[in-house]
RNA sequence: GCCGCGUUCGUCUAGUCUGGUCCAGGACGCCAGGUUUUCAUCCUGGAAAUCAGGGGUUCGAAUCCCCUACGCGGUACCA
């Protein structure tokens, strides 16, 4: 009997490469989002078994942007004061820790195990010594790629070198690696969750490598062995590794354990539907965030990019709680999705407004600081008061949070138009205009310093403004911002003030 | 080359398992109109897919079968 039926395990496993892709971090976010539904765990695993590709730094990278979008990990490896359960340091990144019962969970960490594995295969026929050099494996492949044969290990150590040979070989620190000694003559099949039945002929495989000659295991047997013994229910990974779960399978049946359930997500794609790459554009996930996009918008793009809600379901707007009770791998599609930012963008408007004034203000924070308008206005238009009245009135404009002040930025320089025909409206005169200015000043000179707000100002604005409120509104608004486009008028006063409001008008009017 | 997976508006996709309600629906984008003092928001409408192509099965196919094309992935002591 199981110890739990209804256990339901999931792994993201990336390799520590750099940063974290838009690929990675939707594999993460489907993984997460299933283990949520089914109230299972989701774990960290790091796999940094290729030491040429091994990159500074990048598994802190990697946490980090997971934490960024809130990702709960509930098990595995966690940033230093990140962690609340009980947690060890990591041995072989100081900054990192790791927390659960099925530890190491960083496989650089976990060599002794996946050698004795490897052994055990060999012990009992299932896999073997070779000898062989790069040189010569790289000169059989090539020959068989001209004979149009498939490419495969020609079993040249399996059949000539005996295992007392072998023994000494190795005894004399000769290198070697362990392969994989795939059966002949069999098919192996299995049940994807998106794809469905698929279908693979053993005598295509090759012999896989599955430890290296630096005593690195390979993906392959490392990913079996930890997902076994991490007892990993479901494995949620990216199409490239469909050709190789044959071989998975077949080390899962070479090891007496009970295979995992499978599901391939489709790639994302560069507009020209090439695999989703660095040379089109930003791929970090972390840059979106940079770049003003809100955790909330990406997480929502990057869910609806390959899954959808289903059958007649036309909500587009996800919060991630609704996510995890809406996912299902059966609305998983097949075919890869290109990664268009046009969407994007409109979502994260339709964040930008959902979210709260004070929210908005705190996230908007370090954009503002990085604006030179900005740095260079004065002390009291700094002010959070100042900031959030700025950000109620481009609350429905923004599109990105980089955005903020870009069009507004009247409200924190002088800016002030000149010339009468920068302000006319339509067909009024020269002086009809200066008559309405005039008219605007005097309005918002009655209007008390306490009741200075935007229901006081439109309403008296309003009740001085003729049939054709453009006469009186337009002059006012191009006065008060030095721009022929611009918030209400109302909006532009209020936030600016009774006192710069004034100012602006009366400065004008004392030019033209 | 060999193996595998995929292919519905420009893009994300619904519909495919359980053929008819689909001369294919929604969203983004685009265009037009409306609201508004302008911009944005918002509202309304429109253009946009011979369902990759061909052949079958069927009274009937986007949906089932076969072939082809194209795209992508794998084919590493990379993951």
């Amino acid at each position: 009997m199981l110890i739990n039926k209804n256990q339901f395990r999931v792994r993201f496993a990336p390799s520590p490469t750099g940063y974290l892709h838009i690929g990675g971090f939707r594999t993460a976010l489907y993984n997460y989002l299933l283990a949520k539904k089914n109230k299972g765990q989701f774990i960290l695993r790091i796999e940094d078994t290729d030491q040429n590709r091994f990159v500074e730094g990048a598994v802190e990278r990697l946490i980090q942007s997971l934490n960024s979008f809130a990702i709960k990990i509930d098990e595995g490896v966690f940033l230093k004061n990140s962690c609340s359960s009980k947690s060890s340091p990591s041995k072989n990144y100081p900054l990192v820790l790791e927390a659960g019962e099925s530890g190491p969970y960083i496989q650089s960490e976990r060599l002794e195990i996946y050698k004795k594995y490897a052994e055990e295969l060999v012990t009992k026929g299932q896999a073997y010594y070779c000898f062989c050099s790069s040189e010569r494996l790289k000169e059989i492949r090539e020959k068989q790629i001209t004979q149009k044969k498939p490419a495969r290990y020609d079993r040249y150590c399996l059949e000539n070198i005996s295992p007392e040979e072998a023994q000494k070989k190795i005894e004399n620190k000769i290198p070697y690696v362990i392969r994989l000694k795939v059966p002949r003559g069999e098919i192996i099949e299995f049940e994807d969750l998106v794809r469905g039945k698929v279908i693979f002929q053993t005598d295509l495989i090759d012999d896989q490598i599955l430890l290296k000659s630096d005593g690195y295991p390979t993906y392959h047997l490392a990913n079996v062995i930890d997902d076994h013994e991490m007892k990993i229910t479901q494995i949620i990974r990216g199409e490239e590794w469909l050709s190789s779960t044959p071989k998975h399978i077949l080390l899962y049946k070479f090891f007496n354990w009970k295979e995992p359930k499978f599901a391939h997500l489709p790639l994302l794609l560069n507009p020209d539907k090439s695999k989703l790459s660095k040379r089109q554009g930003d791929v970090a996930i972390e840059d979106y965030l940079k770049k003003g996009y809100l955790k909330e918008a990406l997480i929502n793009f990057v869910a609806l990019l390959g899954w959808n809600p289903g059958k007649g379901e036309t909500q587009e707007i996800f919060t991630l709680a609704e996510l995890i009770e809406k996912f299902s791998l059966n609305h998983v599609h097949k075919g890869g999705a290109v990664f268009d930012t046009k969407k994007l963008d409109w979502l994260n408007a339709q964040w930008i407004k959902q979210i709260s004034l004070d929210d908005l203000y705190k996230r908007s924070l370090k954009f503002w600081e990085q604006k030179d308008f900005y740095q260079s206005a004065k002390e009291d238009n700094k002010t959070e008061k100042y900031i959030k009245k700025v950000l109620i009135i481009e609350k429905e404009r923004l599109q990105k949070l980089s955005d903020v002040g870009e069009e507004n930025q009247f409200f924190f320089t002088d800016r002030i138009a000149t010339s009468l025909d920068a302000i006319r409206w339509k067909n009024s005169t020269s002086s009809e205009t200066k008559t309405y200015l005039k008219k605007s000043l005097n309005t918002l000179e009655n209007i008390k310093e306490n009741d200075w707000n935007l229901k006081n100002i439109e309403k008296h604005l309003l009740a001085k403004a003729g049939e054709k409120r453009g006469d009186l509104l337009f002059p006012l608004r191009a006065v008060l911002t030095g721009q022929k486009k611009s918030p209400s008028p109302f909006e532009v006063a209020w936030v600016l003030g009774k006192k710069e409001s004034l100012e602006r008008i009366e400065k004008v009017l004392d030019t033209i």
